[in-house]
DNA sequence: GAGACCTCACATTC
DNA sequence: CGAATGTGAGGTCT
């Protein structure tokens, strides 16, 4: 995930700047650099003198950028080693089978049997030895004994930007197929239910997480606008590690003299917070709440309560995590977080029911870059766009599309792109058709997950590409959607990329990349964007154009070279040799080229980037009793709003061609991967 | 070290 | 559709 809320062309994914804004307001470094060797709790006089070992307090004094931990240093990407064998997790053990072979699941899990090694009590540089415990479920042993941990022991402590992308892409990528096989009910009843607690379970026991150790402030590689659609995600990359619980601190373990300090809260709406400033919330303390087996009563100052209260008096950041309810499936909720906040007030009152609530009033610390002020934003524009500062056309598709694509330019002068003809999907000449029986599935009511007699669905592998929320399950060569000829309605779940648009698009300029293309709406790992629509063209349709001299900026190439990257969970589908699930591939039967020069759709402002937040995947259906490839866009992992949309225009595959050659530009992604050039 | 306790989840059902 | 409900998880703490 990319840290989204620059509203001027903020290159994503990685904008260095905005980060070096955070480090500064980072105070208190490590308040408990080692349980053993803390000294006793001090609290010094904001001005100071400060005891040795101790930074001053933000903003009296700005720690030194020595002690400061460098979020943007070069960062490791984490190495990836596929397993040796494809472990499909498809073979799950019945619970008879699990409950008979419990030992055996256990030793094969190997760290399970380290959970001696150090005591729970000790904290610090040791704290994650001990997370190795015991799976819960019983997984059949291939899932788990070939899965090689591509975590280091460092990068379980303090993550970097790329672990942390790698753990978030790597849980959903788990939670998604273990959905998919949960609504094809091709797991025993009861443990396929909650798939996000068991992907968690499963990568957390294994130690694939990162920033075990528990911090005060900025969590490394974390970004202020990150989206998460789980809690279990916040925990997995250290940024609230209390899995339900809406306070989270460190210390106070019964000892009198560590006091405990917050570092994260959740607001989510379960208690009457007010959370509709975008720099204040007024965040109500836990406890007290009815439950099944208890009544209402009084909150204590304990916990939770006494670790804010503490932190109040030390004037520490805490993080703060806002849950709003998601638009598209308003029963989830989407986790935002919004940075580092201070606790201004605090103060006990009646709630509704009458027991005593406290109530922290925490000011959101200043000169950190928007997170949830930007939703808010978009709640205003989406009510009314014309509110939209620098909007030049409501919808640029003309009602072309389903939902409306802005045009905006709030950078500079340009009135908009060069003249198109914009078309919602690709121009195929009759030539292109693919040879292929076309039939449809007898599916009258929908297409239902797990039925084999489905020919939609066996084409695909025997699953449904998409869960149930319409996200993709895992990246193929080829993904068959329903058609026309099939009798399940439009509301089929197998057809997703077909019915158009589901997010709200802005078409905006760039600083320095042209125009460029980002949405107002949360994106998460696996929806559908949009599809590349242009002209098809052939390979020597397209050279000669470019030996013509035509500066064609707008060609999609599947048989370009991708850079492979790991998106579906399941080993070997989408291994270290494939490239981008496609090319070479013998499912494919030919190669699409499309030029969206002169007729295209939102897709051709979607700019370039060495770290993409967008991939494109193969889809077919048929159309008027033909079927022609579709390239559909997926997102690589959740994305904030207002975060720019990028993929991978790939690498020629064959060099020497000087007309290609000449295609080549100076890459400005920016990011850590960037390989510093791109193909037109 | 085992287990009780705590908790602003989530999906499903009515 | 909102409320009710059941099954949860990691962490804290005894």
């Amino acid at each position: 995930m990319q840290g989204g809320s620059g509203f001027n062309a903020v290159p994503p994914p990685f904008d260095k700047s905005r980060v070096l804004d955070v480090k500064p307001l980072r105070s208190l470094r490590p308040i408990f650099p080692n349980a053993n060797e803390a000294p006793p709790f001090l609290c010094p006089s904001p001005s100071g003198p400060f005891p040795p070992g101790y930074s001053p307090f933000y903003p009296f004094s700005m720690p030194s950028p020595s002690e400061t931990p460098d979020v943007n240093q070069p960062e490791e990407p984490p190495t990836w080693t596929p397993p040796a064998a494809p472990a499909p997790i498809r073979a799950f053990r019945t619970p008879e089978m699990a409950n008979g072979d419990v030992d055996q699941s256990g030793k094969e899990a190997g760290p399970s049997n380290s959970k001696k090694r150090t005591s729970s009590r000790t904290r610090g540089s040791t704290s994650s030895q001990k997370k190795e415990k015991r799976s819960k479920f019983h997984l059949d042993p291939a899932i788990t004994a070939n899965y090689v941990v591509p975590i280091s022991q460092a990068q379980r402590e303090d993550g970097t930007r790329d672990v942390v992308d790698c753990v978030l892409i790597t849980f959903d990528g788990l939670r998604r197929r273990l959905s998919q096989l949960e609504d094809a009910k091709e797991v025993p009843s009861g443990l396929a239910r909650r798939s996000d607690l068991r992907a968690a379970n499963i990568l957390m026991t294994k130690g694939f997480r990162t920033n075990m150790r528990k911090r005060i402030g900025v969590v490394p590689g974390v970004e202020i606008g990150d989206i998460f659609f789980f809690r279990m995600e916040l925990c997995m990359v250290g940024l609230h590690s209390q899995s339900m619980g809406g306070i989270d601190w460190i210390g106070g373990k019964g000892s009198l003299d560590e006091e405990p300090l917050a570092v994260s809260i959740v607001s989510s709406g379960y208690y009457d917070d007010d959370a509709e400033d975008k720099d204040v919330l007024i965040y109500s303390g836990q406890g007290g709440a009815m439950t099944r087996d208890k009544p209402v009563g009084d909150q204590k100052l304990e916990r939770g309560n006494l670790a804010l209260e503490r932190s109040m008096r030390r004037a520490n950041e805490v993080r703060v995590i806002r849950g709003i309810r998601d638009v598209a499936n308003p029963n989830a909720k989407i986790y935002v977080y919004d940075g580092l906040y201070v606790i201004q007030e605090s103060w006990m009152e009646k709630g509704k029911s009458g027991a005593n609530t406290f109530k922290y009033k925490l000011v959101r610390v200043p000169r950190q870059p928007e997170a949830f002020a930007v939703w808010k934003s978009i709640e205003k524009w989406k009510e009314n766009v014309s509110s939209r500062p620098g909007l030049i056309l409501p919808d640029l598709t003309s009602g072309a599309e389903t939902i409306a694509v802005s045009l905006v330019n709030d950078f500079d002068d340009e009135k908009g792109p060069a003249y198109f003809n914009y078309c919602s999907t690709p121009k195929y000449s009759k030539t292109f058709a693919i040879v292929q029986s076309s039939y449809g599935c007898g599916c009258r009511k929908g297409c239902t997950a797990g039925d084999l007699n489905c020919s939609c669905i066996r084409k695909n592998s025997g699953d449904l590409p998409y869960t149930t929320n319409g996200v993709l399950v895992s990246r193929k060569p080829l993904v068959y959607e329903c058609g026309p000829s099939c009798p399940c309605g439009a509301n089929c779940k197998i057809r997703v990329s077909q019915s158009g648009l589901k997010v709200r698009l802005e078409v905006f300029k760039t600083k320095d990349r042209g125009w460029g293309l980002r949405s107002y709406d949360p994106i998460r790992a696996g929806a559908f964007i949009c599809e590349y629509a242009g002209e098809v063209i052939d390979k020597d349709r397209l050279k000669k154009k470019l030996q013509e001299g035509d500066n064609d900026e707008y060609i999609f190439d599947s048989s370009r070279s991708y850079e492979p990257f790991k998106w579906n969970y399941e080993p070997g589908l989408v291994g270290e040799e494939a490239t981008n699930g496609a090319s070479g591939d013998s499912d494919i039967p030919s190669p699409v080229i499309m030029t969206a020069k002169d007729f295209g759709n939102v897709a051709r402002f979607m700019n370039h980037s060495c770290n993409p937040n967008v991939f494109w995947q193969q889809v077919i259906y048929e159309e008027n009793n033909e079927s022609f490839l579709h390239i559909a866009f997926f997102a690589v992992r959740h994305i904030p709003p207002m975060t720019e949309l990028t993929y991978d225009y790939g690498t020629l595959s064959q060099e020497g061609d000087d007309s290609l050659n000449l295609r080549k530009k100076k890459c400005l992604c920016g990011t850590s991967k960037c390989r510093g050039y791109f193909v037109l």
